[in-house]
DNA sequence: TAAAAATACTCCATAGGTATTTTAT
DNA sequence: ATAAAATACCTATGGAGTATTTTTA
């Protein structure tokens, strides 16, 4: 491939030539390398070029250079040369130290990475917005990792406030959200469903029988107030239209206590439908208005075409 | 220069060119270099090649492709390219808190080269016989200290066992040490005197009024045994073959707890004449018998010609 | 469109090799 | 005399460069 370019600009290429090459300024030479820091602990070790050289698979001469090297580097000579009484000098000595940490630390760094690339299976990321139940969502993740069983799948809950972020710097690959969405550049997405917005109460609240209630009706019973949902703006506004005063007798920002209080019928609150849903909770909807959010997978653009991605996409298109 | 010999010996190397060149094999491919690390290192931080390149004053291609290597060693992408949202990938994210590591160990290192190289004076490590009084030689080595300022000396305390070793492996440069010297191959050695081995007691002691005594008259006061005297065997033969009862009341590794005990009429001793001539002691000749002991300077073959030790030879030979 | 990264290709410094000399025991 | 290390010299590779293309926001 690149040699149709070669030949679609010969010339250009030939005009290589004529350059004055600019080299590397010869002052500024190699700062440490492990290379010769591993040299270094192995004469250091054996106390003989020779052996050292054996073991390192590399000739005699060219560890002696590499020792020199980092001789000149420490402005100081490292190993004294007393034939069969080759010994170490009083700044190999303390170098020797110093720099048995730096391998150390390269050789579990090496570690690290043989460690994480055996074990570490494909993974997506994906944030979840804390206002969106896990039943709904959770049932097309659960299918979507058994249908890719290479793949696992990391859950990780964020606030409308910071997911766009994590999406952005790549803390996660992709993100579920409600709206209202904020439009953000270069991030597309897929909506999954819409729901209705609804009132949800404990199984023994009288309102439970009920298959629906007229708005001002929630004024007349103690409300809990889920603070980090993204349509709480969008509900107070409502009610304050209507002329219904709320009576916040509790507010949360975490779903799961909310629910609980809703179950112990402390409360009424109001919701998106498939959290309204869930075990012990009874959902009711709302007359006179329709309240709806939609939930969408959201991708940044760029990140579409990775594979774990794309059959993502394709899976909730067609759960939904 | 290296010209010249080109010159004088062209067929020899020109015959070089008929050799198969060996070769590095290439599946040998470097392990890990302090250079890339650091490179990785700035992209984490910056998450931007162009600038990157930049700050290491490399050109932005040079980087792209050390950093494709890296990730080539470590078997995953380590940043994901997203234009003007690039970030870590998790493995990125991973080994970099690792390679952090690995760079501040270098870091520390480099540090403590150049500390070293900026206040470490040229130094010379002398080991000293432990049983050799301070007094005598301290008086010669101080002298040398002073003629020598640049020069900073270093004693180190050693016994006859563990003095050998330590000069032979560098531990100390040159060593003083009292006979009898057993003959180590490659250790040459230099007379500085000789001195009687005496009795020595504190100054309350009857006999310090002697100016000599006889050798059996030990056996009537306690006597306190000097353990790591290089003469003890010869000492207690010697006071054997003479059918001298010696009374040990006391003994000791140390000779300044020795000493302490002798100043405090503990009992009496034998050692050489300069330590028994410190303070709050008196040295009485032994009559009967004239046992002598040398102390030398001793330096490994082919440690000579360093100028400290030359510049020691020379003093201490002119100082005796 | 513009900026960022990758690719294609050249150059040369340097790591590494062999042959030989020097040094030290 | 022998073993170890240094030197002298050569090769080839990899790191660095410029010019250009590809990719992506």
């Amino acid at each position: 491939m690149w040699l149709t370019s070669n030949l679609v600009h010969p010339i250009i290429y030939f005009s290589y030539g004529m350059y004055n090459w600019p080299t590397r300024p010869a002052e500024v030479q190699d700062p440490m390398e492990l290379r010769r820091i591993r040299y270094f602990l192995t004469v250091a070790r054996t106390l003989n070029f020779s052996q050292a050289a054996r073991e390192l698979k590399i000739s005699q001469p060219a560890l002696s250079k590499a020792i020199q090297q980092l001789e000149s580097e420490f402005g100081g000579s490292l190993i004294r040369r007393e034939g069969r009484l080759t010994h170490l000098t009083r700044l190999g000595e303390r170098m020797r130290t110093s720099l048995q940490e730096v391998e150390d630390a390269a050789s579990r760094a090496a570690q690290l990475a043989s460690r994480i690339a055996k074990t570490e299976t494909a993974c997506i990321r994906i944030a979840i917005m804390c206002t969106i139940d896990p039943g709904k969502v959770g049932r097309c993740l659960a299918q979507f990792q058994q249908d890719n069983p290479t793949l696992s799948i990391e859950l990780l809950d964020f606030t409308a406030a910071t997911i766009q972020e994590a999406l952005l710097n790549g803390k996660v690959d992709v993100a579920i959200i409600g709206s209202p969405v904020e439009a953000v550049p270069r991030v597309r997405t897929h909506e999954l469903f819409q729901e209705r917005m609804v009132m949800s109460c404990g199984l023994q609240n009288r309102l439970a029988q009920r298959e629906s209630i007229p708005l001002k009706m929630i004024a007349e019973f103690p409300y809990i107030d889920r603070l980090r949902c993204e349509f709480r703006d969008m509900i107070l506004s409502m009610v304050d239209k209507n002329d219904v005063n709320l009576n916040v007798v509790a507010s949360s920002e975490r779903e799961d206590w909310i629910k609980s209080l809703l179950a112990q019928d402390h409360g009424i609150s109001i919701m998106p439908e498939s959290s309204a849903s869930s075990a012990g909770l009874k959902s009711v909807a709302l007359r006179d208005q329709n309240l709806l959010r939609s939930v969408y997978l959201t991708i940044p653009a760029g990140r579409e075409d990775l594979p774990p991605v794309q059959a993502l996409i394709k899976h909730v298109k067609s759960f939904y």
